[in-house]
DNA sequence: CATGAATGAGTGTTCATTCAT
DNA sequence: GATGAATGAACACTCATTCAT
């Protein structure tokens, strides 16, 4: 307890809400620079590291205006998430600029998409992880994530092999996941090791790989799917 | 080793260092076993969360013996985590079971032994990624760990490459990232989603991902080079 | 949450403890003087205006040795009023001062002892009023500590009427609550306007009704129970 | 009543007037709503508890509007106590039902007048009690309620003694004190412990302690007074 | 070396009150 | 007068670390 040392009624759960809920102008402005705060100073010093007071200080607002919009430091975190999960996806699904009929080379289109968006946000996504591993539903969240892409490379893997594109052979389930996993975390760690792996090669070894993993035949280049 | 069996008569200068470096018997037990409940306790409610009380507790011992042997919570992570990262390395370079001439089938070995080592260590490990990211000095420490795993796979391929075993063409060194990431991280998901992947089916997948990657030919089967 | 913003984990109630239950002389001693120095502040600025800091300050410990010894403020006040309950009860129980077979004058000198502790308490009981008010816990407390009283004096009513030394007519129960009640409730009220009422006027008044009220004969003067 | 039917064209200093003393019709039925919520919080949480965020929401006003009417959270319950107040001086001074000489009868039915009153608004006036411990203005006011009811008494009482139907021997106002105190905390009580007591065996009982402590005899019947 | 009591800096959170619109 | 966003002072509580015994 952190009030006046008085006894808790139970009602807490209603006591909430304060304002925030409905959008005036003002108090949506607010809200973004908030999360727009939050972001900069998690990039900055970390999650774990990061004190409401350093939030509020790169806000400009004061530190109850903070609790009139989020009920503790992890909601912002999980505010911030999302729209880093959201710009994830929609530089994933923009099939705009796939050439029909050329699968691999919308593939390494869609790879060289993701590792970009991964890089721009590199630290942000290193923080996910590592509040996810002690955050259950934040976990749950990265999992629905991961499981968004693993499903999708899924189903265009089975897709290729009705068509008798790709190898009837594999398992298309683990076969995504470790291409997902081969993706995502080289992404990871060529951030991290930038000055190591030029950003070119990258793009080139992954979509290589993906494509013999795939078994996708020189010949097979007319389709055209989007394989991210 | 020193062995100390008298009675402590140093200066208090002398007794003010802690950190029994060159313990006498109990003394090297006592680390030991606070090394144990810290490893214990890690798992159980994680890094950050994880008080010195809950350690000491754990290990039976008082709140200043901890710090007799470690300075701070942090150390007896570290110490911890070289005890993973010892076991990790001796699992992957098992080459005992490996058969001579058979390059895929050692292979395979090799990364099933990986991915149980990690199994059986997946909470820690991720405790480590999650510590790292906020502490540079660890961080070191996992780069150091990765890189160590990339270049025995890095000096692997250039070797099969030059004995004309392994396709010329692929960069060793982003493939071998790009390999060490697929199955490093693939082993950290199909850890978490044990239900949704099936062991075996991990490693067949796995490694036949690793072998069309490199382009082992079924006729090189005739090589003895462990892979990891 | 109070701490760094992670995550509970559900086994706070092993967490606490501390020490403290074991007694060293130390630790008995430190414990003793933080709930006399909490006494102190409760009477002097009452139960919600007192903060921690104001206790530790009077008892010239450190805020986190508070916390050693006690989980809140609220347990504090627990133990201080602990031990005002336990001096009342033994004001009241105190019947070696009881003449045989003086009934009056044993029930004076029980009134009169029974005034006298909560005048020197007064401040206190009030506090633990005010505070059982928002307090269930506490509230349970409070009620067994009138409920001891009523059926003291309930018991010795139905005695004294088995005796016939008192009417039969009365409702003990009833009679031994409005009892109680005019006694402790005067008591608080001429404490608190003390120019007002003279304290010997008091003992006989309330001494006279209760005679009248279970209607003790003069001729009853030979019995020889405490009343209170 | 100035009704100020215009368009607010006060000068800024006259617009921060605030607490529409004489206030329109709607400024009344505000301030009417936001004491009738306030009540209601109040009986529900406590005082403490009680936020002056519940009181608007209950009385589904905004915050501002709050301090246009009340000062401070404490200024409300002061309203709210002054009608509890009202209603209990009325309850008791309800003489009309009085019969002429029936001293006892009268005094019954107003004891009984007295403790329903009290029963219906038991969370309230404990509250009263409650937040008076710790407020030397309200307790003020707490003493005057009493002095009240006390004076009243009293007088009764000397009248009696005057008129010859009272014993001459008793302290008009130390019994007075002690009566009232009978009643007061014994209707506190028994609201409390409501299962424990009855009604109707209260109302006889505490009348017959008042009878007897007083002295009134069965002969007395003919005079006419109200005794509370 | 062991013990465990003592320390106190560090921070999340609440809520009465103000004030621009 | 009404609104509700903004404010910031106030405090409880935690826990790594120290130190006297």
């Amino acid at each position: 307890m952190t009030r006046g040392g008085h006894i808790a009624t139970g009602t807490s759960a209603q006591r909430r809400a304060k304002t925030a809920v409905n959008g005036t102008a003002k108090s949506v402005s607010t809200r973004q620079t908030i999360i727009a705060a939050a972001r900069s100073v998690f990039v900055d010093i970390g999650y774990f590291d990061a004190r409401v007071a350093d939030i509020v200080a790169a806000a400009d607002v004061s530190q109850g205006s903070f609790y009139t919009y989020f009920p503790s430091k992890r909601e912002v975190f999980e505010e911030v998430v999302n729209e880093v999960g959201a710009m994830i996806r929609k530089a994933v699904v923009h099939t705009d600029a796939d050439v029909p009929g050329q699968i691999v080379h919308n593939l390494e289109n869609a790879n060289r998409r993701y590792l970009r968006v991964h890089y721009a946000n590199a630290r942000l996504l290193a923080l996910v992880d590592q509040v996810s591993t002690g955050d259950p539903e934040l976990k749950r969240f990265r999992i629905a994530g991961r499981r968004y892409h693993v499903e999708r490379v899924e189903r265009t893997i089975t897709n290729l092999q009705e068509r008798g594109l790709a190898d009837p052979g594999i398992d298309p389930h683990t076969s995504a996941g470790a291409l997902v996993s081969m993706l995502s975390n080289f992404a990871h760690w060529s951030s991290i090791l930038s000055e190591e792996y030029e950003e070119e090669a990258v793009v080139k070894t992954v979509t290589a790989i993906w494509v013999k993993a795939i078994g996708l035949h020189a010949a097979t280049k007319d389709a055209g799917e989007s394989l991210t």
